[in-house]
DNA sequence: ATTATCTATAGATCTATAGATAATGC
DNA sequence: ATTATCTATAGATCTATAGATAATGC
């Protein structure tokens, strides 16, 4: 719980805590039901310094966003794009991205919303977009788009079952075929 | 705005009017930025009747989810189901069924979320998994309306275009052939 | 007389800030 | 001396309730 142990007084470590507790926090509840002090909790400290250094509990939550974001589209290949993001997705605890979830989760909220749209929305679907040269490429990645957001939301925040404890190889070779045929299809 | 005009003192109108104004306004805002006061004020009626007739706003949470929730699944046929879904969802703005939209605006909730869930999430997939004989049905069903949810979530709370914007023909005919994918497909 | 509606407010949050305290580097 | 951290609290919500008021039906 403690994500500072034994530091003792290092600026730079305690605005890292805040990141990573306020990240963990956001992708477990959202925006609004993740108070300053459960976040300043869970980084052990003080629930000022969250301001000192960030300014706002908003401010706090586009550091994270940026933060995570950017990390995913980096390192794909375009072509394989959707299955990687599916993937990721899909993994396991630790290492799963949990920006879409954070998103599901945060997506009541007004300016803090728009921030987060623009900064994965967009960018899925540009990557998206390039899967596929036939007509309405752009609207076929935002369906796409579409598909990952909802099992996010169906396995992740609704936890239904079968879908939240199915194995995702099982889950994989159902979604990628008929994302084939939303793709490539141009009749 | 106001719901109740020219009525004078009549309890089951005042119970009509806070149903309709909750069910409006849960559904734009989800339940937790959605409250006491805002219904009732969208009622026309003062706040404490809210809990005089239901009790709480969780309690009203359940009402309005328990009127909306059955109407679409008792009047559909089976087959038809999964279009049926998706074009009452693409609907324009009166006549669009936004049970959907509640439940992804109000998904960071934790009690309410449990109570919505179950009465669309298990009803729909029920109906979905009609649909197909093929191995795995269940899970089949819970990524068609995975899929669902997803396009009502990039459409109505991200507003995302082209998305947001398209038109309700040219998504089905993207849409359907890709769930046929998904639902007839067993290799 | 009954009961629908309103007033006033308790009590519990939550974000944010001003100013005090205490640990480090010169 | 500088600056990271903490204390204490202002100020703004929000849900919920107790008790007063006022409109209807007998």
């Amino acid at each position: 719980m403690t994500e500072q142990a034994g530091r003792r007084r290092d600026a730079a470590a305690t605005q890292q805590a805040l990141l990573d507790a306020a990240a963990k926090l956001f992708a477990e509840r959202g925006f609004d039901r993740t108070t300053v002090r459960d976040i300043a909790g869970g980084a052990g400290v003080n629930q000022a310094l969250l301001f000192r250094y960030f300014g706002s509990k908003e401010a706090l939550f586009e550091a994270v966003i940026a933060r995570n974001g950017r990390e995913q589209l980096a390192t794909t290949p375009p072509e394989r794009f959707f299955s990687a993001s599916l993937r990721s997705m899909l993994a396991p605890e630790g290492a799963r991205n949990r920006t879409l979830e954070t998103y599901l989760r945060s997506s009541g909220s007004d300016g803090v919303a728009a921030a987060i749209r623009q900064e994965i929305g967009d960018e899925y679907a540009r990557a998206l977009a390039t899967l596929t040269d036939a007509p309405d490429a752009e609207l076929r990645a935002d369906l796409a788009l579409a598909w990952l957001m909802g099992i996010a939301l169906v396995r992740e925040v609704s936890g239904k079952q079968p879908l939240a404890g199915a194995d995702p190889g099982d889950i994989a070779r159902l979604v990628l075929p008929a994302v084939r045929t939303l793709l490539e299809r141009s009749e």
